[in-house]
DNA sequence: CAACCCAAGCTTTTT
DNA sequence: GCTTGGGTTG
């Protein structure tokens, strides 16, 4: 034990081995945060605390697996395991099931995701007659969801005078009687979303103190990693559980928030303050990841920010190469860009491809960065997005588990009992709906006792709803007596979804297939390796089924696979790349367009810009292009003012344009060029003024000249034309002049096409 | 009731 | 650009 305690810094090892009572790790980017988490954990362990004893939670499912993993590694397998380590959401959902009757839940409860929650919503909006474009169930989900992170439940809600208010203001008045409506819900599916396994773990402990007290003794050491992400009632959890011992470990980056959105609120690790006026605050500042550079510039970076805690990052790293500031013309060049200069990397430098990340603001950016890697025959993954468990066929699947584990789950009946297509349709359903509706009870108990409440539908589809109810039923049989394979793999054969997807011979439906088959295969091995355990007792559906809600493409992924990562900067928090590319970094679009009514709002895209620079290791390219796709249409753009904010000292402008020279120059006077942009996407005249220094400006001005201002080209009717997309054509006919100047071409491949000239970047040839 | 077609909306970030 | 949902047709 001694040996890895060497391991640490100074700063670090206080933290460790000061195991009673309460600190606070202010932990810069890259300073060991995890580490010392995790050497903490197995300090303890190694003096004697029973693992069962220690609770250590983390913000992310890849976050706890990490620190178990390296907690096993320090200590040798066995003894890790037994301690309480996991997410938030994962770890109160282990409890709340065991404690779920307390609180009138089925042991079994179902937990919603965001999709499942937001069919829900619907649903209740639609059966309340209200306006879908009023209430959209993002919306609504948004603000039951902050009001729940506030530890408001539906009935505090409307009894809150200034709650309701509000609504009217916001002209939603109804919005406290959808909450109400989809709690009642979510109870009588027993049901939890995200939010409810917060507030009903803060319920349980507020209601029942034996719980309280049971916990309490059990946790007698509690660690909690990203302490800046944890919202009011993830703050109130973790301070009641630790009352009574005080032997409390957070550790957090205020200056790496970026979760505010959800109810994140900074000012919890202010109160720790008062909640343990004894607290010991350590600072670790000295960064071991990055390059002085990257170091040094991302200070300069969070330097803008109003409220933080101070803290200087520094590093004894090299001072390393100054961060590229790349501009391109378009979405496509910037992604061209990346890809070959990840290529040039691996043969020159020795770099191989797990050394590279893109990282970019939104998921949508990903697309043509996955093009241009494609066509440069470069491995890539993307995290996050659609998660593999988050595909329609997949849900479907784990609708029928959910509808056989826990029959009351309306929001998974709906889902399945017309899939594969049955013959009961919308009107049946309708039907079904209101009449649950009427006797506030679950679809379940309707179709089950069809005569009882009087379902009127022709002996048809009687029989075809009678059906189901036995299907279903049969596969509950099933599975009290299979284990999670068997059952699944006879689910997905009796319910006809394999069957109606390997009728599908389209890509698309073979994929579909082979997702199902992995799914399988998931669960194969879920129950092989629980019978290697110690407790080879059970490994039913029910126990693979319990958390799957709540993983996310993390759980699925193949460490250290030989490949370039591409994901959200949110997704790359906690990550060390080499090599990083940032994508996009464009006023609009980072910081976010939504972002930039407040000072709060900024300063959180500046916190998150200063998360991407500090993921990079050895080098750092910031890319923006002045034309981007955005819905299918091209908008232009300009660069962040976050490349501003960086001190030049450590950027380098790359003026390295592969296009041809800028032969229409000559054509386009200076002013015309700058302006018309900018004039007719409403979007950019937002901007908010700025002034770039003057070499900066300079470069990227001057090297490149926007391909798309074409119009003064000397189009004639009867020109062969050469188009990126439709490649050889010929001009037929000429319409329109300024921005609406079109043209129609034939294409020898496509047809006959009608093309804005704005946009369409053709060549005379 | 199912299959097909078209329009609308979408893109901030995640457990 | 793509997906989703609604509407229409068979």
């Amino acid at each position: 034990m001694q040996a890895y305690i060497s391991e640490l810094n100074d700063a670090q090892r206080v933290a460790v081995v000061n195991t009673e009572g309460p600190i606070l790790v202010l932990a810069g980017a890259g300073s060991g945060k995890t580490k010392t988490l995790t050497y903490k954990i197995a300090y303890l362990i190694s003096k004697g605390i029973d693992p069962f004893n220690i609770l250590a939670l983390t913000f992310t499912n890849k976050a706890a697996r990490e620190m178990k993993e390296r907690v096993e590694l320090l200590l040798g397998t066995s003894n890790a395991k037994n301690v309480w380590l996991g997410t938030f959401h994962a770890t109160f959902a282990r409890i709340l099931r065991s404690e779920a009757e307390k609180l009138g839940y089925s042991r079994h409860f179902t937990i919603y995701d965001t999709e499942d929650s937001k069919r829900v919503i619907k649903g209740i909006v639609k059966n309340l007659n209200l306006d879908d474009k009023i209430y959209k169930a993002s919306t609504v989900l948004g603000r039951i969801s902050s009001a729940k992170s506030s530890l408001i439940d539906a009935d505090d809600y409307i009894s809150n005078a200034e709650l309701i208010e509000n609504d009217k203001i916001m002209r939603r008045p109804e919005m406290g009687k959808i909450f109400k409506t989809y709690s009642e819900k979510c109870f009588v599916a027993s049901a939890m979303d995200f939010d409810d396994l917060l507030l009903n773990m803060n319920i349980l402990l507020r209601d029942f103190p034996e719980v309280l007290n049971k916990y309490q003794r059990l946790f007698k050491y509690i660690l909690v990693d990203e302490y800046q992400d944890t919202n009011y009632a993830q703050y109130m959890i973790v301070k009641k559980l630790a009352a009574n011992n005080e032997n409390i470990t957070v550790v957090g980056d205020d200056a790496q928030s970026i979760y505010s959105f959800r109810g994140a609120n900074i000012e919890n690790i202010l109160n720790l303050k008062k909640d343990y006026p004894d607290i010991k605050i350590f600072k670790l500042e000295q960064n071991y990841r990055s390059t002085q550079n990257i170091v040094n510039a991302a200070n300069s970076v969070i330097k803008k920010n109003k409220n933080q805690f101070y803290k200087e990052i520094w590093t004894e790293n090299q001072s390393g190469d100054q961060i590229d500031v790349v501009a391109s013309s378009s979405d496509g060049e910037e992604a061209r860009k990346i890809a070959s200069k990840i290529s040039s990397l691996i043969e020159e430098e020795q770099m191989v491809y797990k050394n590279f990340a893109i990282l970019y603001r939104t998921n949508a950016q990903s697309r043509s960065l996955e093009e241009a890697l494609r066509a440069e025959n470069i491995p890539y993954r993307i995290y996050g997005s659609i998660s593999f468990y988050q595909r329609k066929e997949i849900k479907d699947l784990i609708a029928y588990f959910r509808l056989v584990l826990n029959s009351n789950d309306d929001d998974a009946l709906l889902r399945v009992i017309n899939y594969p297509a049955r013959g009961i349709g919308k009107t049946t359903l309708d039907r079904l709906i209101v009449l649950a509706d009427m006797h506030k009870v679950t679809l379940w108990d309707v179709i089950t006792n069809s005569k009882n409440y009087n379902l009127e539908s022709n002996s048809g589809v009687l029989k075809k709803i009678e059906d189901f109810v036995l299907m279903i039923q049969s596969m509950k049989v099933l599975n009290n007596t299979k284990n999670a394979f068997e059952s699944a793999s006879q689910i997905a054969k009796d319910s006809g979804i394999l069957r109606d997807l390997f009728e599908d011979k389209s890509t698309e439906g073979v994929g579909r297939l082979e997702n199902l088959e992995e799914l399988l295969n998931g669960i194969r091995e879920f129950v092989e390796n629980k019978e290697e355990d110690e407790d080879a007792q059970i490994k039913t559906l029910g126990d693979y089924i319990q958390n799957i809600s709540l993983l996310t493409d993390a759980d699925t992924d193949v460490t250290n696979t030989e490949v370039v990562s591409l994901m959200t900067i949110h997704a790359a928090k906690g990550l060390e790349f080499p090599c990083v590319f940032l994508s996009g970094v464009e006023e609009n679009l980072f910081p976010s367009l939504m972002a930039l009514n407040t000072r709060s709002e900024l300063e959180e895209e500046r916190r998150l810009f200063y998360v991407a620079i500090t993921r990079a290791m050895k080098k750092l390219f910031i890319h923006y292009a002045e034309s981007r796709f955005k819905w299918g249409n091209l908008n232009f753009c300009e660069p962040s003012r976050f490349i501003d904010e960086i001190d030049p000292r450590y950027l380098n402008f790359v003026d390295n344009f592969s296009f041809s020279k800028p032969k229409t120059e000559s054509y386009i006077p200076k002013q015309e060029k700058q302006e018309k942009p900018y004039k007719q996407k409403g979007e950019c005249i937002k901007k908010v003024e700025k002034t770039p220094p003057p070499g900066f400006k300079k470069v990227y001005k001057s090297s490149s000249p926007p391909q798309t201002q074409n119009e003064k080209q000397d189009f004639e009717v009867g020109m062969f034309v050469m188009h990126e997309k439709f490649g050889k054509g010929q001009l037929i006919s000429l319409e329109g002049s300024g921005d609406s100047h079109k043209a129609i071409v034939l294409f020898e491949k496509q047809g006959q096409k009608q093309l804005l000239l704005k946009y369409a970047r053709l060549k005379i040839i």
